[in-house]
This record gives C-alpha cells, sequence and structure tokens, in this order.
RNA sequence: CGGGGCGUAGCGCAGUCCGGUUAGCGUACCUGCUUUGGGAGCAGGGGGUCGCAGGUUCGAAUCCUGCCGCCCCGACCA
C-alpha cells in the first residue's frame, strides 16, 4: 500500500504495528510499554464502551469507582493472587519529590518514604472486596453487581500496541451472591455478553471455554474465556469471566446473614475486557490497504468526498449533499462531510480507507448531473453508482447492515477453514507449525502434559469448549484416555 | 534478565569503516501559481543539542571510554 506498510504476507506484525499508527488508532509513548491513544483510536474504544456499558446495564449493574492504589497488605490476602500479580506491579513507596542539592533536578525526597506501599492495580479484586466487607451484611444486599471502567498497569516485560501494554483500558466486573449457583449463572451471563458483544458488533466469531487450571485466573475457581482466530492463525483471548467461589469472601472476611439466620461467605464473581480488544477488532479483519471496521462500531459510518473544480460546483455539490447527509442521519447512519479543499479526492479516498471507514461516497459535476453518487464499500472495495431516489437512504442503511453481516460471516469462514481435529501428535505438530489456526485434540487432563506439549509447540490449550460433544479418545500426547476435545492454539 | 539490532529534521533513511567546505536525501510542513473522478506538478522557503557525558585532534556525526534510551527474538502475561 501507498504509506510504506508492509503487507500482512511480508511482516505480519509489522503490518500490525504500521498500521496502528498510520492509522492514527495510537503510537508509543515516552514511557516504556505504555501507550498514547490518539483521537480516532479512542473513539473506536468509545464505541465498545458505549454498546458494552448499555448490555452490562440490561443485565442489572451499576457503574462504581475504586482508587487506582492498594495497600501492599491487600495483594497477599489471597494466596494465589498474590502468586499471580506479584511478578509485575509497580509499586509506590513515596509521595515527594525535592530539588536535588547539586541543582541537577529533582529527586525522590527519602522523609516521604510510606509507612506502607501502594501497588498501582493490576486489577482491583482485593481493594473492591476490601469495601464489600462493609457494604454486605444480609441477604437483603445481595446480589451486589458492580462494573468499573478504569486503568490498571502489569509491568509487562515485553508489550505490543493494544494487544499488551504496561497500562491498559478495561471495565472490570466485581459480583456478589448469595449463593453459588447464582454466582456460577453471573459468569456464564457475563461470559455470554462478551461473546455477543464481539459478535455481533466486532463481527468476530468467538469460542466459549474453560480455562485449564494452569490458565486460570489467579484467585479463580474457574474461569470462563472467549477466544478468537486473528488472520495470522495465532488466537486471541478476547474476555474472561471468573468464578471466584468464596475465595475472596474469605480472603476479606465478606459474610452475609442468610434468610434463615446463618451467617455465610459471600460466592463471587469478576470479569473484564479491555482495549486488548482494539487489537482484535484491527487483526481480524483488516486488509493491506488499512483498517476494516465493522459499521456497527464504525465511529463514521459514512463519509461524502466530493470532487469540485471550482467554488460555483463546490457549492453546488455541498447542497445536494446536506440533503443526503440529512436524509441518513435521520436514520441513525453516522456521516461525515470532507470537503476541505487542501486535499484531493484521491488523497481522501487512501486516508479513508486506511481509516476503514464503512462506505465512502463520492460526487462530482456528472453525478450532480445525473442525480447519481459513487458508493464504494470499504471490505470489498467494490464501486458502483447509485440513484440519489428516495429509497437511496434505506439502501444504505441496509448495505451497512449487509456490510456487518458479511464482515462477520467471512471472519466465521476463516475461522472454521484454519480450525483441524488431529489425533495424530506428528500431525498435530506440523499442522500447528506451519499452519497454525485452531486445533481441536484429546487431552488426559493433567498439567504435564499441557506443560509438554507448550513447551514442544509453543501452542497452549486456549480453552476446553463449553457445549462440546463428549468423545472418547485418547490425549494426543500421552495416550491415556479422554472424553472431550480440547482446543489448542499458538495465542498472543 | 539472556541474544541481536538501532539512536542523524515530525516520520523514513544515507553519510560513520577510511576525521576535513555551509550535514544530505525522500516524505511531511510553509508560500505562490497551475491542478482536483484514486495519495498532483513546478518554483521558492523554514526546520538539526548528529541519544548524553567525557576524551583524542588544528579539526569529530565519523576515532576512544563510559552512560542512557528504543526496537526485534526468547522467558512472563489480558
Amino acid at each position: 500500500m501507498g504509506k510504506g506498510i508492509p503487507t500482512r504476507e511480508e511482516d505480519y506484525s509489522g503490518w500490525y504495528n504500521e498500521l496502528v499508527k498510520k492509522a492514527d488508532l495510537a503510537e508509543t509513548s515516552a514511557v516504556r510499554g505504555c501507550m498514547v491513544i490518539k483521537p480516532y483510536g479512542f473513539s473506536i474504544w468509545e464505541r465498545m464502551q458505549a454498546e458494552l456499558d448499555r448490555m452490562f446495564k440490561e443485565t442489572g449493574h451499576t457503574n462504581a469507582y475504586f482508587p487506582v492504589f492498594i495497600p501492599k497488605s491487600y495483594m497477599s490476602k489471597e494466596a494465589q493472587h498474590v502468586d499471580g500479580f506479584a511478578k509485575e506491579c509497580a509499586v509506590v513507596t513515596h509521595h515527594r519529590l525535592k530539588n536535588a542539592e547539586d541543582g541537577s533536578g529533582v529527586v525522590v525526597d527519602p522523609e516521604a518514604k510510606l509507612e506502607e506501599e501502594l501497588i498501582v492495580r493490576p486489577t482491583s479484586e482485593t481493594v473492591i472486596w476490601n469495601s464489600y466487607r462493609n457494604w454486605i451484611q444480609s441477604y437483603r444486599d445481595l446480589p451486589l453487581l458492580i462494573n468499573q471502567w478504569a486503568n490498571v498497569v502489569r509491568w509487562e516485560l515485553r508489550t505490543r500496541l493494544f494487544l499488551r501494554t504496561a497500562e491498559f483500558l478495561w471495565q472490570e466486573g466485581h459480583t456478589a451472591h448469595a449463593t453459588e449457583q447464582e454466582a456460577i449463572d453471573e459468569t456464564e451471563q457475563m461470559l455470554e455478553v462478551y461473546a455477543t458483544f464481539v459478535e455481533q458488533f466486532m463481527a468476530v466469531p468467538v469460542i466459549r471455554g474453560l480455562k485449564t487450571p494452569s490458565e486460570r485466573f489467579a484467585g479463580a475457581v474457574e474461569t470462563y474465556c472467549i477466544e478468537a482466530l486473528m488472520q495470522d492463525g495465532k488466537a486471541l483471548q478476547s474476555g474472561t469471566s471468573h468464578f471466584l467461589g468464596q475465595n475472596f469472601a474469605r480472603a476479606f472476611d465478606v459474610k452475609f446473614a442468610t434468610r434463615d439466620g446463618g451467617l455465610e461467605h459471600v460466592w463471587g464473581t469478576s470479569w473484564g475486557v479491555s482495549t486488548r480488544l482494539m487489537g482484535a477488532l484491527i487483526m481480524a479483519h483488516s486488509d493491506d490497504n488499512g483498517l476494516i471496521i465493522p459499521p456497527r462500531l464504525a465511529p463514521t459510518q459514512v463519509v461524502i468526498i466530493p470532487i469540485f473544480r471550482n467554488e460555483e460546483q463546490h457549492s453546488a455539490i455541498s447542497e445536494k449533499v446536506m440533503e443526503v447527509k440529512i436524509s441518513l442521519e435521520r436514520l441513525g447512519v453516522s456521516v461525515k462531510y470532507d470537503d476541505r479543499d487542501t486535499h484531493k479526492p484521491g488523497w481522501k479516498f487512501a486516508e479513508y480507507e486506511l481509516k476503514g471507514v464503512p462506505v465512502r461516497l463520492a460526487m462530482g459535476p456528472r453525478d450532480l448531473e445525473n442525480n447519481t453518487v459513487e458508493v464504494a464499500r470499504r471490505d470489498t472495495l467494490e464501486k458502483q453508482s447509485m440513484e440519489l431516489d428516495e429509497t437511496f437512504p434505506q439502501k444504505i442503511a441496509g448495505l451497512l447492515d449487509q456490510m456487518q453481516t458479511d464482515i462477520y460471516n467471512k471472519a466465521l469462514e476463516f475461522q472454521q477453514d484454519n480450525t483441524h481435529k488431529i489425533d495424530d501428535y506428528e500431525e498435530f505438530k506440523r499442522v500447528l507449525d506451519e499452519e497454525g489456526g485452531f486445533v481441536y485434540a484429546h487431552w488426559d487432563g493433567t498439567d504435564e502434559t499441557e506443560a509438554k506439549i507448550k513447551e514442544e509447540t509453543k501452542a497452549t490449550i486456549r480453552c476446553i469448549p463449553l457445549n462440546a460433544e463428549a468423545e472418547e479418545g485418547k490425549c494426543i500426547y500421552s495416550g491415556k484416555p479422554s472424553q472431550q476435545r480440547v482446543l489448542f492454539a499458538k495465542a498472543y
């Protein structure tokens, strides 16, 4: 493509990195591992937030906000939790700077050392459950259904824009329930909310499943996840929903009086999706010309570009375009009219292609004369001339719906074409090495086998699929009996 | 933390081996004219602590020493 972005074929990760930057989604910052999300990238994230937030509220959740700092002692209250996160925590040790005595700048004031260090939250279970102790007294206080939109910090060794950054934006739901079953139902419900969002808005098909014990969230009894397949054949974990059992309730002593006068620990869940979804969106659909954004998430669904030689033509076209714009907006379509005379039409065509605007309308003197407009769709790059009659707005709205479906179906077809059922370990290794994709294979259920396979193939068990058919088989590695196939892939 | 690579204009790079005019090219930016149905053309213009600090030298982007930062590959991870 024109702007020096490598093709996917040449250099997939180079393509991804350059696309993120050239499409104005994000850039690296002065702080190692942290990104600046630029206005266009953030507007897509805001579309995701808006739809997810609506879905959370429809399922009874309310938003709240908890502190970015966690007292160090909280982290160690749940033993597995601290094991999972200890290695990647940013720690605040002082609260003041002072001028250096040699005039070289500012230094940390040793006098200002904190009594107890503060951890910059890598996730908020501990600080939230500490509050829940006071919020929950009785079965009447349950269920407690809270969501938080926040930033978190995990000191990752190697980072990539959106896919893995030291600081990232996400939402984290934290709920408390009177019964185990109700908490499990909540965990499963939120997994389904995520799957629905990713499939219906992001147009990315996902596999719903359970993590193996080794991949489970630190402190969870069970971790549910959705896994998506990217164009390079690698899997991306796109959302997780955890059943916490009574682990955090015990760690933070959160008990409630039951209806019959007893005193019990509450049952918890937590669930989250992050700006990593931006990475999934980019990698699932985009091509060598730039981004492809599904209409339901596109900040701008239709861009209109005028083609004119003089001011007279410009104003005549603008007048017509305004009518079209209003008629589309009436149907809920978001429209941008770009009549800047600082860039030529060809430049704008390339620019909006790079940014993935789903539909482009171009109107020039010829169109004005014939009462037509050129309609180009981003996903297929097809162009056609359409009559500007009273059915036109409906046709564009219909086209956007069609594109949403087509983009999903293309991704689904790719996923199906790259999903294999394999029973022979040599074939298993060959496919993962040469072709990538999802591989369904039998597993004996042990950590040892999982670790060995990871060591030998770099592939991990992405999940134990939900609703899979029971099937007698033999573990692909050990040959021991297995009741069900699990999903293997190399992952981000 | 191990291995490799790189720091020169907003971005992408050449120049460094072998020290020597005023540090150069593409792109982007500014001005003007011509252009405008797929990233325009011509002319003119602005923009540089050559990563930082020290050293060698008449003279350092270039040689020496030390430091810093970034990227890629591994281990860790949403």
